[in-house]
DNA sequence: TTGCTTCTGTTAGAACTTATAACTACTCAA
DNA sequence: TTGAGTAGTTATAAGTTCTAACAGAAGCAA
């Protein structure tokens, strides 16, 4: 969090810090209530302030919302780059790995995962530049582990490489010289919304309620996917 | 919506003519503004009676939500039911047919889509025994076009044919007959979730942030789903 | 140190929301 | 005709977001 030369004044830390203590219970209030139940009011009475203070640090509530997705985004995005696996040597293995890792992320934090895709929230617009910003980090991610092209040192948050603002490394560079039209980008695209599919439909409760085994699904899903994978992104079979 | 021989009280049915007023304005406010702008205040006013009125109706938003959502799943099982070619001889004909008609629904409806599964919205419980009934349903068709058993006859609403609560005719018979275990049974629920992560991506504005041609990443996933939906039902391969 | 400016937090209040309570008036049926 | 049940009304409580006007402290510069 600090990485900075310490050039920040006094008062500007203090403001990232309130900033801070408003997201830090606003997620509490996420992860018991949906995105539906965060309340700057209710905030504003946990933090000990009264109300309208909070929007001296908030345009407004969805300008918190926003910051709580792109957060999460980064959130996510970190821990599929920490993915045990996710640099292994066998496309398989890692896309394995990635899946395990997102799976695991949302399901550890339903709510939150929600938040990102639940996206034409209230008002905010799902389409501003800093949250499609944030998704693509996730993009890069998963297509770097795609193409093996995470680096292999790096299996901490990128923050703390100081990598640029969500400077995925490789895979970020690989976003911008093959673009969307590729291959690759499309398959990473794909394995995606499948992921999202999943979890999604598991996260909503529809597995339970058929009585399913999601795990068994879920490894079945796996196995069709790294397949898929493979013959799409190396056309063998005629 | 008259199907019933007028045993009902001029009573029972204007209470239903109400409720359904109430609807049909909501989903109006659905439509231009997401599931959060529906106000109970606002569609009485909109209706011409004062608030607390619509009380006597729906106990409470909730109520409502869950109505709306009930219908969105019916309406979307009609849908997929009266998909062109969903009773093709070709198995891979028809889940295509499926699968097109799916996202044409959604496209159609984004609102109305993402309200199904926005599930754990506020407070109402998704898991609600209505609503998984609901979601059943449109996984009897989905069950019900892969395995060829939908019955050639019923092109239209299930509703028409007077089919029981939701039957959805052999499908239905299907769900019973044959357990969550079955391949037939695990293959649906793939296809649903591939088909509801790439809908709803596509809605969440992901594939036109990131520049992507969403038809032509739809058509890809078409054939790998059919691909893969034909090698795991009868597997071939080594 | 003095003084100016900027920022932070306060209260008051508008405009909403959901939801309940109490009351009136109507309709239906015996 | 009488009585029950229903439908609508207003008033009200308890929330919400968010603006406006103001008080006071903190930082900064001369």
């Amino acid at each position: 969090m600090e990485s900075e030369p310490r050039r920040t004044s006094i008062r500007e830390r203090f403001r990232e810090q309130v900033r801070d203590d408003v997201k830090v219970v606003a997620l509490e209030q996420l992860a018991d209530g949906g995105a539906e139940s965060i309340s700057l009011n209710a905030i504003a009475k946990k933090l000990g302030v009264s109300g309208p203070a909070l929007y001296r640090y908030y345009a407004n509530r969805d300008e918190l919302l926003k910051s709580l997705v792109i957060d999460a985004y980064h959130d996510l995005r970190d821990a599929l780059l920490a993915a045990p696996g996710a640099r292994d040597d066998q496309c398989e293995d890692r896309v394995k790995a990635l899946a395990r890792a997102y799976r695991s992320w949302a399901k550890d934090r339903p709510n939150r995962y929600e938040l990102l895709f639940k996206p034409p929230l209230p008002g905010y617009d799902a389409h501003s530049a800093e949250i499609s910003e944030a998704g693509r980090s996730v993009m890069g991610v998963v297509l770097g582990v795609i193409t093996g092209r995470l680096g292999a040192e790096s299996s901490k948050s990128v923050d703390e490489k100081g990598a640029g603002v969500n400077g995925v490394l490789d895979s970020e560079e690989v976003l911008r010289e093959r673009r969307a039209s590729s291959p690759e980008y499309q398959l990473a695209l794909r394995v995606w919304s499948r992921l999202h599919g999943f979890v999604s439909l598991e996260l909503g409760g529809a597995y339970a309620a058929m009585g399913v085994d999601a795990d068994a699904l879920f490894d079945t899903e796996l196995a069709v996917l790294t397949v898929s994978a493979e013959s799409l992104s190396e056309p063998r079979r005629p």
